[in-house]
DNA sequence: CTGAAAGCGCTTACAG
DNA sequence: CTGAAAGCGCTTACAG
């Protein structure tokens, strides 16, 4: 109805059948509900709202960006869509984005940082309005170059610097963790933690072992692993813990993914999860209540975060100041560290 | 370098610096390398990309596409990117249109016939010049629609009517898993057989049906349960048909996290998954492999359906001819099938 | 209350 | 080989 093929609609279509100018038109087209009033009188507010519906108008974005120098698009960065983590708090990211009348490029880095350049300057000739980025290393080289250029910008899922951030409290997360494990009695406990650069893997690592520390059972560095953040990361460095001469009791793996390939490597050991080992993850992805064994994890509000941070780059894009935020983790509590009985 | 806060460099900058006109600079910049000499003589061309260089210009897309009124821009709907086998096929999309100067808007659409509707106006307001749809319902009402706007468009992941598509072959794929199972002797079988208006779960398990029935054990329709394509939804319908008089012995999921769920469905009745009981997965996700009991599955080229389905559009744009393409699957075989000793 | 005009940054015949 | 001009569709002071 009214989307043909034929000459889209334009302001000037709706001008010349009414009779009006496109001044007109567009300030009607344009106001708020309650500006119409001082748009145009009555009669022809309504006849011009009418005849835009008949004749599905809708505006050219091309040409509103040009002339308003805002683009009303947002770019997103992250390191992989394919980590449920990244396309949930992207989900998140989306829906406020709806909301606000904002579309987005998406783009995967892959953790690449001649990716992340190319995918940023790729963005930024798009002329987005802001950035969203979902890949940020802790170290924030790359984002100083960003924030001098002067484009808005926030962080999700990781921190880095004194850039704005939504993030989870990661810090509080590992601690979480700790506290259940300490409480089911494991005192030699290893952990699974991630890629260096990520504050994800680093926060939640430091929140685990200052707290074992804090109960003076300190980890030795021999039982913290790094790791890539998928299930064979997580597999091979539980293969490493597993293999040294004496075994943990319990693996704190910083990811749900990863701690589903820890269970993985445990198996393989003939160890029965949950009553020979302890397993937690991070996360509380949908796949960590379903699996054989359920997983015990720290469920991080993902969706939240991405909702939230592109909260928060709209109000830095109004120019108002903004605070970082960290949202609270939760403990789930499951049969891989209670047992399966 | 180039990119600082200040006014914008634009065609005019250049043009001013050098004591040209616009349109030189224009033609000099928009041509391709062979091209140029016939842009402007040899020592005007360098001046130009010199000073272009330099400077960073980059040109507005806005204006570009209002003029040309082309956007290089592709709008993607899939049911949920936070399924892992959309994300993958958006990767492959991403790939292509980065290699073919394009940019995407991604967005969900949770399989719901009002969001489909509302996001693709949304991202036909945006002016793209093409879609992407992964989530067709195999009715194809909603695409005819589409098709009489004269959009340009392909489906990846899942067919329907005779729009162009990139699928798995599905039929195939359904065929291999029946093959295995019957190799193995399995002749009481059932089928978690995914949601009933998506071409992907009705092929698979027409191929497995169909494969079955020419093997003289035909399937009864008890045997054969609806389910949501995750591990939730596996977990339900597997339930549901161990609950049954007498279990089948074998169990096809249409997909991976369905799978995962119905192994742990398996494990909560006290059978041992490969030895007790049989599961097949689809799409060999990076998963599969990982889990505790190792998932026999057939791999779908997800990455590549969607690089493909990328490709086929830009042919589509350009006003050529395009054929629907089924891609191969291959039959994965793990411990989830052939026991775990 | 309404319109004429300028201009956002680009491309593309058309002239010379 | 190079430039002047028109125009893509919109917004926004400015006048009246």
């Amino acid at each position: 109805m009214g989307t043909q093929n034929s000459s889209p609609v334009t302001l000037r279509t709706l001008a010349d059948r009414l009779g009006l100018s496109v001044s007109t038109v567009s300030r009607v087209l344009h106001a708020k509900p309650d500006e119409s009033v001082r748009a145009a009188s009555g009669a022809t507010v309504e006849r011009i709202r009418k005849l835009a519906d008949e004749l599905g108008y809708r505006p050219n974005p091309h040409a509103t960006s040009l002339r308003t120098r805002r683009s009303n698009l947002v770019g997103v960065l992250v390191p992989r869509l394919s980590d449920i983590v990244l396309a949930t708090i992207y989900e998140g990211i989306e829906e406020a984005a709806a909301e606000n009348g904002l579309s987005t490029f998406v783009t995967n880095t892959r953790d690449v940082p001649d990716v992340q350049r190319a995918r940023t300057d790729m963005v930024l000739g798009r002329r987005v309005d802001g950035l969203i980025f979902g890949d940020a290393y802790i170290d924030a080289k790359f984002l100083a170059g960003i924030a001098a250029r002067g484009v808005p910008f926030v962080l999700v899922s990781r921190r880095a610097g004194e850039h704005p951030s939504v993030t989870c409290d990661d810090y509080l997360g590992g601690r979480l963790a700790a506290e259940h494990l300490l409480s089911l009695g494991h005192r030699d406990v290893a952990v699974i933690a991630g890629e260096p650069y990520a504050s994800t893997g680093i926060d939640r690592t430091a929140g685990f072992v200052n707290t074992y520390r804090e109960a003076g059972a300190e980890i030795p560095a021999t039982r913290i692993v790094e790791s890539r953040f998928d299930a064979a990361g997580g597999r091979t460095a539980a293969e490493c813990l597993l293999a040294q001469g004496k075994a943990p009791s319990a693996i704190f793996a910083v990811n749900d993914f990863a701690a589903i390939g820890a269970i993985g490597a445990a198996r393989d050991h003939g160890l029965i999860v949950g009553d020979d080992i302890a397993i937690v993850g991070f996360n509380d992805t949908p796949l960590a209540a379903e699996l054989p064994v359920p997983l015990t994890t720290i469920r991080s509000p993902m969706h939240e975060m991405g909702y939230r941070g592109l909260t928060k780059l709209v109000a830095l894009m109004r120019g108002e100041q903004v605070e970082s935020e960290r949202l609270p983790p939760t403990l789930m509590v499951r049969a891989s560290t209670t047992g399966q009985a």
